[in-house]
DNA sequence: GTTTCATGTGATGCTCTATAACATTTAAAT
DNA sequence: ATTTAAATGTTATAGAGCATCACATGAAAC
């Protein structure tokens, strides 16, 4: 019946609640996710990381692919600031290029997260007015604009163009199939 | 003590042998994926569909990624002949464009498959001269050596443009951020 | 202070991966 | 032809993760 001290526990946390246990999951998820790939991240080990029993993360998530959703979104909304930050940050004539260069560094930076932003299928399946579509399409909003200022005609077919071949060469290094340097890979940019 | 009919039951094979399972296997799991993308497929679902016990496909397929990369594999040699015919199929001229769009076609009609290929981490995971490395690599040859032929000097940089560019695109539009036929896309390419 | 709501716990069921020990065919060796 | 070995199948099992339940606890609202 000894219910006291148990000194050598792990360490019970003295407030049965936790804080802000939604925050904490978010940011061991990123760690893990950027460490490993959101595919090996697991609710269960994130739990434990926390020191929380399995099921109390999904008071804070419907399910894993919630989870994933937040940190996604989380990935566009900063993904979206480092776009805006190089548009902006010096003369406009070479704005795309800082862009293009802010683009391919976040992408070589934060691998496994942007791979889970972009390549996870998360987007698609999301509705379209989840704060996950939104701050995906923000993000493009940036680069979108940019082009349209400097060729309005075409300015979508030309935004894909810059957008697809960006996002061509980040995913093909982030899957080892280039093994460029960014410099490099900003020379075989052609726009 | 009944041992003898059972009617009803799921059709027991007559043959304790299967006959070709790991073929079958193959085929099934290339139908799952096409229909529901690799990240859903498992070993379990995939014996069932076969007739078999949950462990027989481990006679096989060493594990999951094993059979997963089996598929990939036979996806960039599949790949590697549509990028080849479309480049022998007219004059030489135009090679590079008609690759470009069979490359476009392939991706779009086989969204999963492509996925899986370019975009699920096999690939860098696999020893160098696995079978899949080695499906890989060739089947940026064929791209490659037309790029070479037109631009020696700047080939493998000029080469990445295209294939980056190219990728993207796929891969964009896979992931639903871009809505665009298959004709859009290719006014989208720049070069 | 009592009630109520948010958040955490423990237990549970299901599916999946993977392995082990055993069974049955097919093929190879003698 | 028999015997043996190798392939390929089966059943049983251990272990992990996802998700949901009923219940516990604490904080906030009243």
């Amino acid at each position: 019946m000894k219910r006291d001290a148990e000194p050598n526990q792990p360490e019970r946390r003295k407030n049965y609640h936790h804080g802000d246990l939604r925050k904490e999951l978010l940011d061991a998820a990123r760690a893990e996710i950027s460490a490993h790939g959101a595919q090996n991240l697991s609710m269960a080990s994130l739990a434990r990381r926390a020191g929380v029993a399995q099921s109390a993360p999904y008071r804070h998530f419907t399910d894993r692919e919630d989870l994933l959703s937040a940190v996604a979104t989380n990935g566009f909304e900063q993904f979206t600031k480092v776009l805006l930050e190089a548009a902006s940050s010096g003369d406009e004539a070479n704005a795309i290029k800082r862009m293009a260069s802010a683009y391919l560094a976040f992408g070589v930076e934060n691998v496994e997260l942007y791979r889970l932003m972009f390549a996870s299928g998360l987007v698609p399946e999301a509705t379209p007015d989840s704060a996950l579509a939104h701050a995906a399409r923000a993000s493009f909003q940036p680069l979108l604009d940019r082009v349209t200022a400097s060729s309005p005609e075409t300015s979508l077919t030309r935004a894909h163009a810059v957008w697809g071949q960006l996002h061509g060469l980040v995913m093909l290094k982030a899957d080892g199939f280039i093994a460029d340097s960014l410099d490099t890979l900003m020379n075989a940019l052609s726009f």
